[in-house]
DNA sequence: TTATTGGTTCGGTTTGTTGTGAACCAAATA
DNA sequence: TATTTGGTTCACAACAAACCGAACCAATAA
């Protein structure tokens, strides 16, 4: 494979990066900038650089760049006499996919809960299949807490 | 509790319900109805009365109940000698909030490969990231497959 | 001090989503 | 056959999100 083979292949997947990434909610522009920080070669850009290579605006790029930064998807560092920033993927504390799906999980039991209190025959048909979705929910937060443990064991 | 107050909290959680079902990407109105179903006491409403509840068209019932009805989220039945429908929550196999974690882990498990084999040098800051978050992707997903072992032991 | 660099902020356009009412339709009823 | 019931489909209005260009600003360089 040519270099420059790869680099039209690596373009392509943070395209492909960026779709898997703003089904989280996220704007395209936002994820395709993850992309390009992740997937490229380089992987240090400058804003400038990041307008050239995605053909952005200066104000989208400072947007996306601000909510990436407050959500801890991306940092930047600085070089001495000089101003720009250098933009780079945060690699962020790896159990923090599996942290998300823990609070996703543990809200939706919070909501099981509070549901089957207000029902009034806790023999309906929704009220046992709700306490079987909590039985299911649990089994499955208690493997997410030894996943946890696997994973970390500096403690 | 008076039935009432029952009533009257049933309602707010089907709000909440609705706001934590829209967050996985759905229109609100289908995050209501889907609550109603499940949360209220009445396991069992008719278009009119979907309507009548939530103060929505017909228009609007129409297309939301089509979309729950596709993803598998409801159901309806009908009586004999009546041609209402009537709808209810999909009891669904539980595993599927699982099984959809395992499908998104797994997308995102090949993304991180695809990356990783375009990566030209091995041991740079994002490809070592990737190995490790892969790592921890297959650490997760054996414990998920160890859960769904657990909920379901008839095989 | 003036000009340039490296951005940010503001206002507006484009695009997409959500929901509505009105017209429509097929099946059952009168 | 005409009417009612139980919806579906269509065209559009209201609103929100995404993005852009232009104006702006603070820090450095000339």
């Amino acid at each position: 494979m040519t270099n420059e083979e790869r680099f039209q292949k690596q373009r392509e997947v943070v395209e492909q990066f960026a779709r898997h990434f703003d089904k989280e909610g996220f704007q395209p522009i936002a994820g395709r900038i993850l992309g390009l920080l992740l997937v490229m070669d380089k992987e240090l850009y400058t804003f400038d650089e990041i307008i050239e290579e995605l053909q952005i605006s200066k104000s989208s790029a400072s947007n996306a760049l601000r909510n990436l930064e407050i959500r801890g998807d991306i940092e930047y560092i600085t070089l001495p006499g000089d101003r720009k920033r250098y933009f780079k993927f945060r690699k962020q504390h790896s159990g923090t996919i599996i942290e998300d799906m823990e609070k996703k999980l543990n809200s939706l039991r919070e909501l099981t809960i509070t549901i089957l209190e207000l029902k009034s025959d806790p023999e309906s048909e929704n009220a046992i299949y709700l306490r079987s979705m909590q039985h299911s929910l649990c089994v499955f937060l208690d493997s997410i807490a030894e996943s946890k443990l696997k994973l970390q064991p500096k403690d």
